[in-house]
DNA sequence: ATGTCAAGACGAGACGTTCCGACTCGTCAT
DNA sequence: ATGACGAGTCGGAACGTCTCGTCTTGACAT
């Protein structure tokens, strides 16, 4: 029984690790998540289809990982203007903008798609990318709590989900176009709720 | 230019058709949808592959057509005790349980999956598979207002995405488990907002 | 310090496999 | 006789494994 030997990382090269990240980010942008294949990134990168192989286990790790190289350092704190309700308005409108987008709309669908069938990439996802966002709400939360904006004893993951969740299940079935009116909505009906005690 | 001639309809072999839908349904459990493909459905059917290609245009849409079948003569009624909180709980608690059922969990992901980039096949899920289920509680939510438990201008798509909205987004991220005492907590959450007035 | 050398990652691409979707048969029912 | 049917063939795309020969790197000997 001999272990399948994993690589050693000190040896990896960043030149081709780096030209995989961005050949794939290029061909998302151009052919979509659908009919983006490891043979195109191979070929777009001068690389050898093993080098993808051996660092990354699937097309959808590939695929978050050039996501999150691309994402790097992108401020992770909400507006505080002191209006809790206001700022999360700002929020929420950005979302629905860049749910609106094509590009990030189709690149957040693939990702979306990718995790049904792939634990590994949904807890990545999950920590990684999604849940610094989420915590950066939670945050923006406790500090409304803190002057007593919100009912002090309020559920803040419940409460985030009670913000995003709304939007994202439109956006994800298309049930209906998603606006800043419909951002305001949800926001307005979200921070009533939580003004009050959980139970 | 010769048009693909459509198929006659009327001569079609229904024993067919079932067999192509059962068979989806028994390899969608055994496989899981990624792992479906169209050859191995035709050969469990005993049938030609263009029988499938002749009546489908995708592998979703078959699976879909298969599920379609399966939910057939599904009571789609919320109960109506009088009150909507109690009712909602009932509600959101066998949607939660749904969402744990391994066997609901891995068919609605899959059509989750393929919904995202098939814009056909989207729409045929909002009209035909989630439409009804969510006019069925706006009914609901109606009678509500009527009796002046809820906020008479409430929108009541807001109202719906408020309410499965959040789960939805637990169950897809898996950011947290699904509990009943969850779905509890929704409810309670998403009435107290849709008590008072939209704005 | 400098030279030698084995380990292992690398680019390139051949290979066998799976599945797709179009197509071709001969059969069968209407 | 028409046209859907079961069965299966076919070229193509992409997969994931593999085998080359090359290049880089660190350990060791001189």
């Amino acid at each position: 029984m001999t272990p399948p030997k994993a690589p050693d990382p000190t040896r990896r090269s960043e030149r081709s690790r780096q030209a995989i990240l961005t050949a794939t980010r290029e061909l998302l942008f151009e052919v979509g998540y659908a009919r983006l294949t490891i043979e195109a990134i191979a070929a777009r990168a001068g690389v050898g289809k093993q080098t993808i192989y051996r660092w990354w286990s699937s097309k959808g790790a590939v695929m978050f990982d050039s996501l999150l190289d691309m994402s790097r350092a992108e401020g992770a704190e909400l507006p505080d203007t002191g209006d809790v309700e206001a700022d999360l308005r700002t929020v929420l409108r950005a979302i629905v903008d860049e749910f609106n987008d094509p590009v990030l709309d189709g690149v957040t669908r693939a990702l979306n798609t990718e995790i049904q069938n792939d634990p590994q990439l949904s807890a990545d996802m999950r920590d990684r990318l999604l849940g610094p966002q989420l915590e950066a709400t939670k945050d923006r939360l406790r500090a409304a709590q803190a002057v007593g904006q919100l009912a002090p004893d309020l559920d803040l993951s419940v409460a985030v989900e009670l913000l995003f969740g709304p939007p994202f299940h439109r956006w994800l079935l298309r049930t209906a176009p998603l606006t800043h009116e419909y951002a305001d909505t949800i926001v307005t009906m979200a921070v009533r709720a939580m003004r009050a005690a959980p139970r």
